[in-house]
DNA sequence: GATGAATGAGTTTTCATTCAT
DNA sequence: TATGAATGAAAACTCATTCAT
């Protein structure tokens, strides 16, 4: 008798998630490149074979990890939608990059070392940077309902200023003062500096 | 008639320039393991085994490309040292920063890559752990010239900053507000802001 | 309620019908080695599992493809048996010759494609070249009992016309005059040619 | 000192020739698709990063092996073109099949068994197709010349026959009474055979 | 110093076949 | 009987590296 289809179903998923997660870490590990097919099955405990049951190839895998990303934003956008006061819209919008960023190292180390080769863009079939585009566009609309003098030039700023701290953190996360850093970050966006960004 | 010492010695560093040129193009566009010997050596205009004969291998040659970090730091601490004032040493590592990213996106580039992965230690050698300890350690003296309140923190941030910075513009160029960015920052590091950054 | 014995044999004979006709097809349009039992399947609105329930290997099915050749031949020298005169026997020969190929497309086909390749020998098991030793000595019988000076040559000569032509035919379907080559091949064997067999 | 672009050349052009013949060799016997890589750089004495230095795929080889269809096409005309008489050049034309069959059974073999299975033209890239069509409307031609009623079904016949016959010679060679054929042939095209192919 | 043909180890990918359900 | 997830062996293909010239 065969297994029912829902049986298969989260035999499927949950193989899916396992070949994801497992090729996640190593690629941001070692680079997608520098990552065999192999390697991913052996350290997921599953055949070669079966992970191209899967993915039809390996730069397949690499385009279902970015896959998601539109959910992302999407539950973000939801989230935000929320908020009345942009205040708390802006807080909120910092709050949840820290926690993307505790969550979700491996997936931003591989964001970052992807969006910085051009010629990766076909590998994750634009995904990364419509991810790009859209957070930014959050962003300024949060900054102009800030009424600042130029919401765009305060987005790139601090999503600039994210990245950079992230990256920094990831560097050297032994030595990294991340509790100073943050509330030094917490403080440049004061009620009272925001009033000084409307100004000109 | 064959050639002298001394053409031979030009010859020499005149191709392994251009070895090291394109292999630097290369591996920032499409990352270290998607760049093969043979479309290095295709676009430098040689044979594969020319780049042999001057490269034992191609992890030689990445290798290669970061050996000179260590003479841009050495020559930054001699400039900084020219400079009495720190307000003035700060200004002048903001603007050498700028400077940097201008000249060398492709560098700049391939180094956030190789550092943001941790399997690339041994391709690049520890040279660029060392480069970011160094630079982070003249920023840090730097901020305890100026007798801020937290001078590792400080450093933290304006190096996290400046990469975040770079970073995003590298991703988006066309669009980047850069000129606007800058001053902005510029304007970060006023003395007056400075003066508070003493004060807790 | 299990099903009856009679039931499982009537699913068993139309599922096994069903995994013959779709692998005859497959292999005649794609070859045999460049069809996958999944295709088979998936052609076949089965599951592979299914299929190995019913022939132990890809092998085996092509051979249970030529397996009723024998069928083929018997039947056929049954129905010659039948008719007395010789020109008869040549007529009935050429028809169903003709009546075949327009039946049998596919078969034929996949037959003149593994004849040709001596190492599929082992895969067909030998069946495709007792089929046509047995046709050729069939032919050879009529054109003895038409009394032609070399019935062999005739024989072969008959065939190889016979399987030249489809084979023309076969490739350039839409232009082929079929009838025309037809008429004029009947009118190769009339009595008046045959008698011209007969002599030197 | 690296060798001459000349040697260099000749090398090129004796290494891709010993590829082609081995893999028209195997590829005849075996197949396409039942044929390895690994086997033809075997049987060729070489390395199979060898064969993929000099055909970008197991595709490529089989286009380049049908890629001088072409010339032989051209030189076929050429040299009928110098032949005034339509007796004399139909009779030529039959003599170089022969001789085409007698030197070219592999070819052969690997022709018919791509032009029977439709999904093999992308392989042959269409050059199989061009050279039957080319070859029938030469054929034509002739038999336009000799002024027969119906030229195309005659060059259809011709060349029908003419492949029914190679075919089942190659299939039963030990036993196949080629030279009476080929006699019997060339009367089927006598000049008296040909007189009663202008009646109606 | 310079070349590019040649190698072979390793990587991606395919697919017949098995097997738990 | 029927399914399709899983396997593993073999195939296609890549590429750093060597070496004869």
């Amino acid at each position: 008798m065969p297994r029912t289809a829902k049986q298969n179903k989260e035999i499927r998923e949950k193989t899916q998630q396992l070949i994801l997660n497992t090729s996640l870490r190593l690629f941001s590990q070692k680079g997608f490149h520098a990552t065999t097919i192999a390697e991913i099955a052996k350290e997921a405990g599953i055949s070669k074979g079966l992970a191209y049951n899967y993915y039809k190839s390996k730069q397949d895998i690499a385009a279902a990890l970015f896959m998601n990303l539109d959910d992302l934003i999407d539950s973000f956008r939801f989230a935000l939608a929320d908020i009345e006061d942009y205040y708390e819209k802006l807080r909120f919008t910092i709050l949840s990059m820290l926690e993307f960023v505790d969550q979700s190292e491996e997936f931003w180390r591989l964001y970052i070392a992807f969006i910085l080769q051009p010629e990766n863009a076909d590998l994750s079939k634009g995904a990364l940077e419509k991810f790009y585009t859209e957070m930014m566009s959050i962003t300024i609309e949060i900054f102009e309902g800030l009424e600042v003098k130029n919401p765009k030039v305060e987005a790139r700023l601090l999503s600039g200023l994210f990245d950079g701290i992230i990256l920094h953190y990831y560097i050297d996360k032994k030595n990294y003062p991340l509790k100073e850093i943050l509330s030094r970050i917490i403080d440049m966006y004061s009620v009272e500096n925001i009033e000084k960004m409307r100004q000109n």
